[in-house]
DNA sequence: CGTACTTTTGAATCGCATCAAATCTGGTGG
DNA sequence: CCACCAGATTTGATGCGATTCAAAAGTACG
């Protein structure tokens, strides 16, 4: 099995001969809620969600991931608390829980990436947070360079249609807020990037939204 | 500094002697953007928010923290990524952040520990960005309960201005979300508490998800 | 009591979701 | 090489739900 850098570098080497990689058809299901944690499941195409059928009966969705673990938290439970289903044909690499858990006993240096990755990814989380409670989609395509991107680029590595779906958007709004914001000069849309065109250091000249609070 | 059971067990002993206690006002701030990390912060009661200025000088609320530690991430920063509001009255422990990444290293059990509850928050976070994702309010708000909340009820603590703020939505339109849903008998209100009532599978179609490729 | 805050209701406006449809694109097979 | 298809991109029209601004009623507290 061939690591991605990102888990060749996180995992210790002993664990490495462990991970096996899998293709998951469209609505295939990777665990069921109930089961015993077996496996940390690392995306590297596709996309995968971890649901829960909530009290009316309708299914609730707790986390979609396109790229990274799925469920980091499996790591301290006996059993899955939701199902795992591949929203689209997924492409990833499994890592057995119970090595990793070994190497972590084992392990200081591991040990120690991990609070490291855990940590970077509840930093990401918040700023994500952050983004999606700004109530217009100009504001978060802003925040979105802003902070992910470098040096006012950023990259669109899966199309337009799956960057609303992590803006929290429909993916026409997002067209056309793209669209009015390089009509006003704001952004420069190349093939595969967002780039910003100046910085928001001027006054608010365009600004029609109020502060609150 | 006597410690509550829950910080006892996670932290190691060495680390006891380092904590103190502390009490802040309402709007007091426990620490700025871009200050050093020198405690970490376990709130025991009253409220804190991490907050962030917006793009338009508005206050966006990161994260609400009743009980637990407000900033996780705060051991391998150089610096403070937003501010920490005491919301209400509030009283906190303050462990030294050295003691504790000291630790981290010499002591494999608590590094263990310590990973444990970055996960918890993790999948916190999770949860929270999946229904900031949600377009409406009273999806939001069901999802709460159900994800949030106990056997159906979620305990409103600090008011629903405050919810609101966390929701990410204004706090009339709240108002009237959680007054339409009282009227249709989906929910009950309490003081100080959201209560779920009967599961309504008659109209399961609605609350669907519907994921773009 | 008065002050400050939360909770609540009202009305107008606006941004986004929604539904629809046209173009564009890359990939596949005849 | 072209026909064809599936998906992404784009534009249009419409309605809903949330924001916004406003103000009243309730609540806690010194």
């Amino acid at each position: 099995m061939v690591l991605p850098p990102h888990l060749k570098t996180l995992l210790p080497k002993p664990v490495h001969d462990f991970c096996t990689g899998a293709l998951y058809k469209k609505l295939d299901r990777l665990f069921l809620i109930g089961q015993e944690p077996e496996w940390m499941f690392y995306v590297l195409s596709g996309e995968v969600t971890l649901e829960r059928t909530g009290l009316r009966g309708e299914s609730v969705i707790l986390q979609r991931t396109r790229l990274g673990f799925v469920s980091e938290a499996s790591l301290q439970v006996a059993k899955y608390h939701c199902d795992a289903v591949a929203i689209s044909d997924t492409q990833v690499v499994k890592v057995p829980v119970k090595a990793i858990s070994e190497s972590l006993k084992l392990d200081p240096e591991f040990s120690n990436r991990w609070i490291q990755m855990l940590s970077s990814e509840v930093k990401h989380l918040r700023l994500h947070c952050e983004r999606l409670s700004m109530k217009s989609i100009r504001d978060r395509v802003l925040h979105l360079i802003q902070t992910e991107g470098t040096g006012g680029k950023y990259p669109v590595m899966t199309g337009l249609k799956s960057l609303a779906g992590e803006l929290g958007v429909t993916h026409e709004a997002l067209y056309r807020t793209l669209a009015a914001l390089e009509k006003e000069q704001l952004i420069k849309r190349s093939s595969g990037l967002l780039e910003m065109k100046r910085p928001d250091n001027s006054k608010e000249n365009n600004g029609h939204r109020k502060i609150s609070n």
